[in-house]
DNA sequence: TAGTGGTCTAGACCACCGC
DNA sequence: CGGTGGTCTAGACCACTAC
């Protein structure tokens, strides 16, 4: 018989998916610290009532997830939204010298006003909801490289108003956290290509009418609300992208 | 101890992977059939001379990489690569009623040649190996969506020449399979954004130097030697990805 | 050295499939 | 019905990390 579960469940699923979900409802109600590793397996099989092998199983799938990180002999970790590699993964952006680093960032508009139509969808808003409207330019070595629009619940954000905007960093995840407590936990993005108007033309320093690679993105965190909707665009002689199918 | 093992393999690895690099070998080898059931865990611990669970972790791991399936009570199958979703992974191709076909297909070319130098490095051909070269056309509802270039290493495909070009299907990987001997397992691709030349803008129906998604995709057998690599070119408005980061 | 995850064993019983 | 994979148990020992 299973102990201690924390949240509703159905006991018709095997166990292991039920520890699994009882692990992401721990997760999505903080109550864990994310930087100290969570409960080793033994005591995790003990307070839960079941044997190691079903913990492991738990996990394991967690970990396929992308949700838990394990490291022999350290212990077990929540895995922390750092996506931002995204951005190489779909842009060849690199320094002259040919590193890679994070693209500065320059917040060109902040306000809070009524959603447009696709945003509220995106975001789950009520009627009469507000959202945090940001635009954002991204740089490497001083060159535009990418424009963004960003939306946020003004509901679950509106702390972030209130952060000077010089003082907001490169990243806006760890913000989230910081300020709002509000922790990414996964996006889905869609990739297209469009012509780019005069205006974001102007920004990213090229032709009007040339073709940029537009992303939107919308993030996610533990539970699955949507905390974040984004659409960048950037020059698309700067994409590229790889993937292995079967 | 482990027994009946196939291959030369590394007794410091751990089981679990031993077994699964001998279940590539034979897959490679061509020591099962593709469509039976492989041995059941049971058969494949006896002969292996290890627990069940130890096999049930290597079949885990190679379900995990996409090269088998298993399904309750049938058994488990070597998973065929039928990947031409890859197409509706990256392009909103759609007949005018929404659903989804396979694009039919048009070889406007095919011949034996000196290949360039990017496809000898890419299909690892030696200096003076010959290559298949094809130029195909695919089409949605009889407009043109996508046009090809593919390249074979002759001395594999060498039988492929002598197939009808009116008999070959819209699908080219089961032709390899058929006639050839050959069975792609896996591929890479690269997706990047260009403007169309005169030729490839004829083809397709579009403006010269309107944008174009061009996807390279080398492809593999399941013993990882490049068996075609293929260039593909399709109107970028057609095209959207889909993709879920962490 | 103590504690963590990693590997491996040897069973049991269940759920599903095809005959 | 027999045979397959799916779930679960209850251990053992190893490899690595932090202290």
């Amino acid at each position: 018989m299973i102990k201690f579960m924390h949240t509703a469940h159905d006991a018709r699923l095997p166990l292991y998916q039920q520890l699994h979900d009882d692990i992401v409802a721990k997760i999505t109600n903080k109550e864990w610290r994310l930087d100290q590793p969570i409960a080793p397996e033994q005591e995790l099989a003990k307070t839960y009532g079941t044997a190691v092998g079903t913990v492991r199983k738990a996990v394991e799938l967690l970990v396929a997830e992308g949700i838990l990180e394990r490291f022999q002999g350290r212990g077990t970790f929540i895995r922390r939204a750092s996506f931002d590699g995204s951005l190489f993964r779909f842009f060849r952006f690199q320094t002259k010298s040919g590193e890679r680093k994070i693209p500065a960032s320059r917040i060109l508009a902040r306000d809070v006003v009524e959603p447009p139509e696709p945003v509220i969808k995106a975001l789950q808003l009520d009627v009469s909801a507000k959202a945090i409207r940001m635009s954002r330019l991204r740089l490497i070595d001083a060159a535009p490289m990418l424009i963004e629009e960003i939306w946020l619940p003004q509901q679950k954000f509106a702390a972030f108003m209130s952060v000077e905007i010089d003082r907001i960093g490169d990243l806006l995840y760890p913000e989230y956290e910081q300020h709002c407590n509000q922790v990414i936990a996964y996006a889905n993005e869609t990739l297209t290509v469009e012509a780019v108007n005069r205006t974001q033309a102007r920004q990213l320093h090229i032709e009007p009418g040339s073709p940029v690679v537009v992303i939107e993105r919308l993030a996610f965190s533990y539970d699955n609300h949507p905390l974040e909707w984004r659409r960048s665009r950037g020059p698309a002689d700067q994409f590229q992208y790889h993937v292995t199918i079967r």
